[in-house]
DNA sequence: TCTCTATGAATGAATG
DNA sequence: CATTCATTCATAGAGA
């Protein structure tokens, strides 16, 4: 069995599902109101982070940890101690637009380039060029290392389940899920960088009819046998 | 890279995709067990919104309307605890594994050595080659740190510091997304069958924003290198 | 439950 | 670029 990743636009949804892996299992209307849905949440979900995140960065709520370099520089000569480390930690802003780059541009810009990036990243907080060249060294490194991760089953040994059960309390927030959830079992997610779009295939199965999904907005992925 | 069933075998992929289960024209059931999940996906938005809102309440949320594309409500059972793992932990087995490479080894393995190394551990329990790959780095910093505390100053260890006091409540509304996303594309997610109902919860995230999905009917599996 | 600590993981920066 | 180091964050697990 071999799984291939096909990218693409939203209008690959409806090939996956219809003639991809699962076969035509699917009426042309039955995947299109399913597309709407998927793309409307998938919208939902993106807006929601935007939120969260600028308002991570613009407010300060107890409990949520601040990068120090946000900090605005008064305050920090008033007289804090400033002994502490100078490493740059990029605001989600930042990393937002740096990551957009990232994925249209073709390896480590220039240094002009590196010049124009800095300067734009500068109105979002405090950064200098060589951050921004670090930056894009780690960042390629890194999504091409990408170490395989590989799930393992529950084993016998890490698996008492019932008693463990009720002493894992989740984080706050998460309780609602509990209301849609009964009971979980291991799933498995995986992906890999290609291309300038990212997608990610989800499979899953069950004992009625396996599953898959893309998600437009995930790096690919794919599985073989 | 091939997927393996964790239970009941990899038969069973290859019989659902080829003779059944995905084969065929997705039945009226399937496609109300979608609708299900779509309608269940909308209410976690809902809820995220809610959260979002009543933990900003000075904040302008105009702009987010959720949209019901489907109005039956999902009454789903209340459900269980969900069990998922999100650090790896070594087996005892695993751990003096490591440590007699660790000790007989110059440093940090290869690539190529590390997936020996996983592959061999992953009989001992689930691991991954990233899981590797940390550990050899954490176990030389930290037995490095250490050698240098013990030769070094004792004074040096003056650290009150009054801000991390609270810095240790729990994550808010939101930020457990950010508890669940660090920067990772790959993760997994494991719980236990309850019931004739399975469920599962999918965690993704991409650099730009997190996301979540519920599967309703789905068996485990994984996928391994 | 709450706190504390060991440690898995993430990542900016440095080195080869 | 490829690796490695240093530092920090967050969590699992133990103890109170």
């Amino acid at each position: 069995m071999e799984w291939e990743i096909q990218h693409g636009g939203e209008e690959n949804l409806q090939n996956q599902i219809q003639n991809g892996v699962c076969g035509k299992v699917m009426s042309d209307e039955q995947v299109e109101e399913l597309k709407k849905q998927i793309v409307a949440y998938s919208a939902i979900s993106e807006q929601l982070a935007e939120l969260h995140k600028s308002m991570s960065a613009h407010h300060d709520f107890t409990g949520i940890r601040l990068g120090k370099l946000y900090c605005d520089p008064i305050s920090a000569s008033v007289g804090h101690k400033i002994t502490a480390r100078q490493r740059w930690t990029p605001s989600p802003l930042q990393l937002q637009i740096l990551e957009k780059i990232y994925e249209q541009g073709i390896g480590t810009p220039s240094k002009q380039k590196i010049k124009e990036i800095a300067s734009e990243l500068a109105q979002h907080g405090p950064i200098s060029e060589s951050n921004v060249y670090n930056w894009f060294q780690n960042r390629r490194a890194r999504s091409k290392r990408k170490f395989q991760v590989s799930t393992g089953s529950v084993n016998a040994e890490s698996e008492p389940d019932v008693s463990t059960k009720e002493k894992k309390t989740k984080p706050v927030g998460l309780d609602f899920i509990d209301n849609f959830s009964q009971g979980v079992e291991s799933f498995y997610f995986q992906g890999s960088e290609s291309g300038t779009k990212m997608w990610h295939l989800v499979l899953c199965q069950n004992h009625n009819f396996p599953f898959f999904f893309f998600f437009s907005f995930f790096k690919s992925s794919f599985c073989r046998d």
